[in-house]
DNA sequence: TTGTGATCATCT
DNA sequence: AGATGATCACAA
């Protein structure tokens, strides 16, 4: 998505955010995109990030790709989250990249997943890939903070698995490893490399790699706050 | 080149 | 079918 028309400013508080973002339930990507002056590829392969970069941009977040929240003035995190006709998640959620050599001796208070997800405004999205993206539709939003049930989880997982590649195993950690959040490759390709410590304190090149929150996690947290369809009745 | 936006493409 | 590992585009 390139160049579009004159950006969206920023929303001043939380109302005005949440305001916009349920004013985008029920429209179509194709809608949105043509709103902005941009339009909608024939599918994400070569354009994963498409609708969330869409929905930032109609929403006022400050473009670009920086370490901070998309709504710093709110310390809001946006998110996009490709659901089916259930309401239930496709895909799992990249929260941030890990930085592989300074692990160690980092705590989860503070910690860039801790802030990241302080404070998140999902906006569930068609993600049926067999229906064209312009058709797509956006849902209802939802601004969440994890309760301290959720937050617990996800701090279980983070010590386990940054202990883990603070100890210099980061060669051992497995996209199986955790309940709610998971480590998986974040590259441009297998060939990518990032400098890590290995158990000896010692420098090595691997795969960088990023924490992602599992679909089943997502999952729990929609169902919560929306009135969904039993995932067993349904067929 | 790196971090943010993610989904794709296989494998089990 | 669901999950893991691989991958794509863009901005700074």
């Amino acid at each position: 998505m390139s160049a579009g028309l004159p950006p969206v400013s920023p929303p001043e508080s939380e109302v005005e955010l949440l305001a916009r973002a349920r004013a985008l339930a029920g429209r179509t990507l194709g809608a949105v995109a043509g709103e902005h002056g941009v339009s909608a590829p024939p599918d994400l392969r070569r354009a994963k990030g498409f609708v969330g970069t869409l929905v930032e941009r109609a929403l006022g977040a400050t473009a670009g790709s920086r370490a901070e929240p998309d709504f710093p003035a709110l310390g809001v995190e946006c998110k996009t989250l490709p659901v089916d006709a259930r309401g239930v998640p496709c895909e799992s959620t990249f929260v941030c990249t890990i930085a592989l050599e300074t692990m160690a001796g980092a705590e989860w208070e503070g910690s860039v997943v801790q802030r990241k997800l302080a404070k998140v405004l999902w906006v569930p999205v068609e993600g049926d890939r067999r229906l064209e993206v312009a058709r797509r539709r956006l849902g209802e939003p939802l601004l969440w903070s994890p309760s301290s049930a959720e937050e617990a989880e996800l701090r279980h997982d983070w010590e386990e698995l940054s202990g883990l590649i603070g100890r210099g195993g980061v060669e051992q950690v497995r996209g199986e490893l955790g309940r709610a959040l998971q480590v998986r490759p974040k590259a441009a390709g297998s060939w990518s490399r990032r400098r890590a410590l290995d158990a000896e304190g010692a420098f090595f090149a691997t795969l960088p790699r990023g924490f992602y929150l599992r679909a089943t996690f997502t999952a729990r947290v929609l169902q919560a706050h929306y009135h969904l369809p039993g995932a067993a009745g349904a067929r």
